[in-house]
DNA sequence: ATAAATATTTAGGTTAGTCTAAAATTTGTT
DNA sequence: AACAAATTTTAGACTAACCTAAATATTTAT
């Protein structure tokens, strides 16, 4: 069994490496976790032992399968609880992610089946996140960012690739939710925000930076 | 914040202390623990200075009212998460100890308000323990064991004494389950049994033991 | 009342996880 | 290719929570 500092560590290291091509290096962990590069070297040195990744002094760190398993493990502990919280308790989706983050290192595969059954099987969670299923296989979604949408196109809100709490209470001010329509009315080059047509009745402005981070299903 | 030790020391010296006259002493907390006296006696000094009890060498250790408090919430926690474990996922009333024993350390009062209302307040959990309130108040409950009744009595099960997975799943053998009706029929001498009607239709024979271990509500 | 038994504490040590400061290695720039 | 900058590791130390063995205090029984 794994404590609940390496659980946060293969957590970490999978995030990472999800974005940077498989590899994992001090800092990133560090930064990650919150923690010193010294004390992550140490961790890594100790943890390497234990087969869930692979270090090699310098050269940064890749997960092994077992470490993969781990994560994804973990990762649908953490989106189940979400969906929990927020369907069931009335959570927001800024609210959940804390929770979540201590709920996900109770470890019983039975309470996460029963869970998942309870919540209907949800493939994804308050966020748009894939659930895993519970032998690690994830629902792809084909999704693009607002950003990449052009004039006169729409589609729905699928996801979002921030998950800061400001951001969400953000899309929730401009009452863009998971299936909220946009349509892209106008590129505003100056700084290339655009003019949005949202669930077809408010017009906004959304910057550049939220277009980046939000997941859209184009609308064909 | 208490560590989850901590939380686990506080709620040994609550259970110790409510059956031997308001105080426990180390040996006793070590065996609820499972870990040795030495360490208990190294906890016990560093953590009363954290002001949950007073301690005075060799002399045991009894709970303040900040101590006293905590340990209600824990017990809330709990007592509320076995009900949902229950009455949301089914689980079996011998299965649910562990998890909230886990769950219990996931220190949120949002989250328990919204628990505790999702699971339409109860006032007692699957084993018929009262779930205290916020404010740490229990409610009683007028309760004999099933030892007490005499011949032709009878009355219905509102608790267990003994949370023993074995003995519970020697009671659902039995069929007997919170709300169960048992009449006594007769008292036999030879080894303090009772033969007993459970819900007016089954006769069994119920040991000592059980009986000392079973709360009832008379019929009047 | 004192010896034996039991309970408790002290002493000294271990492990997981952290830290800071200093040393070593790698990367980037000219 | 060489040096500066950035990254990573090592060294040494700390805390929480545990351990065993030995010492001390308290309780019980004769």
């Amino acid at each position: 069994m794994a404590t609940e500092t390496e659980e946060n560590y293969i957590k970490a290291i999978y995030k990472i490496t999800e974005k940077n091509q498989g590899s994992a290096n001090t800092n990133a962990i560090a930064m990650h976790l919150s923690t010193s590069p010294a004390s992550v070297t140490d961790m890594l040195k100790r943890l390497s032992e234990k087969q869930y990744f692979h270090y090699e002094k310098y050269k940064g760190v890749y997960l092994t399968s077992k470490g993969i398993k781990l994560a994804t493990t973990l990762l649908r502990r953490h989106r189940l609880w979400e969906v929990f919280l927020v369907d069931k308790l009335g959570f927001t989706w800024d609210e959940v992610h804390d929770l979540a983050e201590k709920l996900e290192h109770i470890d019983s595969k039975d309470l996460i089946q029963r869970l998942d059954d309870y919540l209907g099987n949800p493939k994804y969670d308050p966020h748009g996140d894939p659930i895993p299923t519970a032998d690690g296989k994830f629902t792809i979604r084909n999704q693009v960012t607002l950003q990449s949408l052009n004039k006169d196109e729409s589609g729905i809100v699928v996801g979002v690739r921030e998950h800061d709490s400001s951001f969400l209470r953000y899309l929730d001010m401009m009452e863009i939710n998971l299936g909220t329509t946009i349509r892209v009315l106008d590129h505003i080059d100056y700084d290339h925000s655009k003019k949005v047509l949202i669930d077809e009745s408010t017009e906004q402005i959304i910057t550049q930076n939220a277009s980046m981070n939000l997941f859209m299903k184009k609308n064909l």
